[in-house]
RNA sequence: GGCCCGGUAGUUCAGAUGGUUAGAACGCUAGCCUGUCACGCUAGAGGCCGAGGGUUCGAGUCCCUUCCGGGUCGCCA
């Protein structure tokens, strides 16, 4: 038998002809003289009738049948007497002449339903079943969309598909690496990449002029609903241009991955929003601005405040900042507001003080500490009204920052006021060059260390490094960081002077990114770029809310994988050849030795 | 590494205050049923209550340790 049709491709040319379809069984209801099969495969389901009047040999042959079974069916596509409304094929059946069963199934240990809440771990060990159900074929198939048009988009463009090794050199900076021991080396590692960035950069001096690339990225590094040790990026890399050639290729694209795979029209230029104004009005560098409760800054007001949790932060160069929760002071108890003063603390705020402003005066933590004008002046400024919850964070910016802005998103998220059906796309520009690392008492780079300053900026390099902004830029969607990428330096004495401003003594640039630097010597055109996140993209295509959804072999929180059990050990024989002893290994030769 | 949530039939879950024989739904097995599509009806099987230790006359329930899964902080140039 030859399949003539998937089951959710028939369609009215085909009704009173003969059909094949091949596929599982997905339910089988037995009504004694007369079974029904609903048959899925990757297109759908599609119902076939087992009739006795008609074929009573065939029919005692799919009594045997149970689910997920794996079934040939030939008969005649007929028109239902019964329609059944809520199918795509509702209105279709094929009336079973011949079934071959071409594998049998055990039970299986999850069922096949859409309405599956089946426990994360038994999804993933037995993923294989998981897969099967419409919901996550829908996703894969939306994945392989999204691929299908980078590659269209990017090639339509200019832009050529390059290969970057896997196997590559460790440049230790940023994320942790995946090592690779070498046979041929005894003691030598390659790194898998943590993204082809270095790579790319090179193509650009060999002249490509336009890269892109889905590549393959690994970092070891604790995992998150949205990270996971390997995972897929969107690269790409140009060549002769500056921030705004890259924004407008990528917005681009955007526009038209959303068009063509979802029909959805994106709307461009996109928002920007530099570094400093995302911070200070959403205490975040990848702003959700599905909706308001933006910060507000009362330092001003409260710089006095016999309230000595604000003046002293304020004295210590620090912040005071608001948000005005609308309609919480009235709707959220006592118990719910200290639960908010738990959350912040998990942004190692110390506390968070808040007044609710009530029909008849004011309910509040602090208020007995402040003056009248104190309090005038923040009620003014954060357009307090009745029914209102302002809510405090006082202490070093950088902390009012993140506990504000994480603050702001659960207590939208416990108003319910965020709307699913927005894309608020936009970029962030202007990030800082450097970070301060205060462990290790030097400047870091706060993107990488091949990031152009802004022109305007490179002045203040020697004299005020925490000044100096970035060519660097993020696009952000619905509060997810989707990308980033920047122009990168391409001038060899500015390289050098960024490398001794980080801490790199020549040796050290040389030794971790010499054929790099090399490279750059024999003519670099000026270039950037920008890296999706593909995972993050298809996973907020689809509508969900974790990349393992989108991830056809995901790996657990503890960067194993339940299906097949990797990491595993592997034969005494392998490791020898490696030259590779473990430390347990190590152990029981010290303990044998000193017998 | 820290904090939070969870682990009870194949699956999803319920099992106040410790108390005799641990339940439900779905699934599974068998029988009946010619228009079902969450098919229906009848009967049945199925449990080291994640593991180990402790408290107790008695532990699914309380305590300790540990393993597993999820979320999160740190980490993620």
């Amino acid at each position: 038998m030859k399949r003539t049709h998937m089951c959710a491709e028939v369609n009215e040319n085909d009704v009173n002809t003969e059909v094949v379809v091949m596929g599982w069984v997905q339910k089988r209801r037995d009504l004694g003289k007369l079974i029904f099969i609903d048959l899925r495969d990757r297109s759908g389901i599609l119902q076939i009738v087992f009739n006795t009047e008609k074929n009573s040999e065939l029919l005692r042959k799919a009594v045997q049948l149970r689910s997920e079974f794996v079934v040939a069916v030939r008969g005649m596509l007929v028109n239902r007497s019964n329609v059944n409304p809520d199918m795509p094929t509702g209105q279709w059946e094929v009336l079973a002449d011949e079934l071959r069963i071409l594998s049998k199934a055990q039970t299986p240990p999850i069922l096949i339903e859409e309405e599956v809440d089946a426990n994360e771990a038994m999804r993933l060990k037995y993923r294989y079943l998981d897969l099967r159900r419409h919901k996550m074929q829908k996703n894969l198939i939306l994945r392989h969309k999204v691929a299908k048009t980078a590659r269209d988009y990017f090639d339509e463009n200019g832009f050529l598909e390059i290969e970057t090794p896997v196997l590559i050199k460790s440049t230790p900076e940023g994320a942790r690496d995946y090592l690779v021991p070498s046979r041929v080396h005894p003691g030598k590692f390659f790194a898998l990449p943590q993204s082809p960035q270095i790579l790319k950069q090179i193509l650009m001096v060999s002249g490509f002029d336009r890269y892109f690339q889905i590549a393959k990225c690994f970092r070891d590094e604790d995992l998150r609903a949205d990270r996971q040790p390997e995972f897929t990026q969107i690269d790409l890399e140009m060549s002769f241009v500056d921030v705004d050639d890259v924004i407008s290729i990528n917005e681009g694209f955007i526009r038209r991955v959303f068009h063509d795979v979802l029909g959805v029209d994106v709307s461009t230029p996109f928002p920007r929003l530099t570094y400093k104004e995302a911070m200070e009005r959403y205490g975040s560098d990848k702003p959700d601005t599905r909706f308001g409760l933006e910060l507000v800054d009362v330092s001003d007001i409260v710089k006095n405040s016999g309230f000595k949790v604000f003046s002293d932060a304020i004295a210590r160069g620090g912040s005071v900042r608001a948000i005005n929760a609308k309609g919480c002071g009235a709707e959220f108890s006592r118990k719910e507001i200290d639960s908010l003063g738990e959350y912040v603390k998990t942004y190692k705020a110390k506390g968070m003080a808040w007044v609710a402003v009530e029909e008849n005066g004011l309910r509040s933590s602090i208020t007995k500490f402040m003056s009248d004008d104190e309090i005038q002046g923040i009620l003014k400024r954060t357009e307090a009204e009745a029914g209102d919850l302002i809510c405090f964070i006082a202490d070093k910016n950088e902390i009012v920052y993140d506990a504000l802005g994480h603050l702001r998103l659960e207590v939208a998220r416990r108003l319910n006021i965020i709307d699913d059906d927005k894309l608020n796309f936009l970029w962030v520009t202007e990030f800082p060059m450097f970070e301060y690392n205060e462990e290790e008492n030097r400047w870091d780079a706060k993107h990488h260390p091949f990031t152009s300053p802004m022109d305007e900026d490179i002045c203040l390099l020697d004299s005020d490094p925490e000044k100096v902004r970035a060519k660097a830029y993020d696009i952000v969607l619905n509060g997810v960081e989707l990308g980033g990428g920047s122009i990168r330096i391409h001038d060899q004495d500015m390289q050098g002077k960024i490398f001794k401003l980080l801490g790199f003594t020549e040796e050290e640039a040389n030794s971790r990114f010499g054929f790099l630097l090399e490279a750059f010597r024999y003519g670099t055109p000026p270039h950037g770029g920008l890296a999706y996140g593909m995972d993050r993209l298809v996973m907020l295509m689809a509508k969900t809310t974790s990349i393992r959804d989108v991830i056809a072999f995901p790996k657990v929180q503890n960067s194993s994988c339940l299906m097949t059990g990797a990491p595993d050990v592997v034969d005494e024989k392998q490791l020898k050849e490696l030259k590779i002893t473990t430390v347990d290994q190590i152990g029981t030769q010290e303990r044998i030795n000193e017998e």
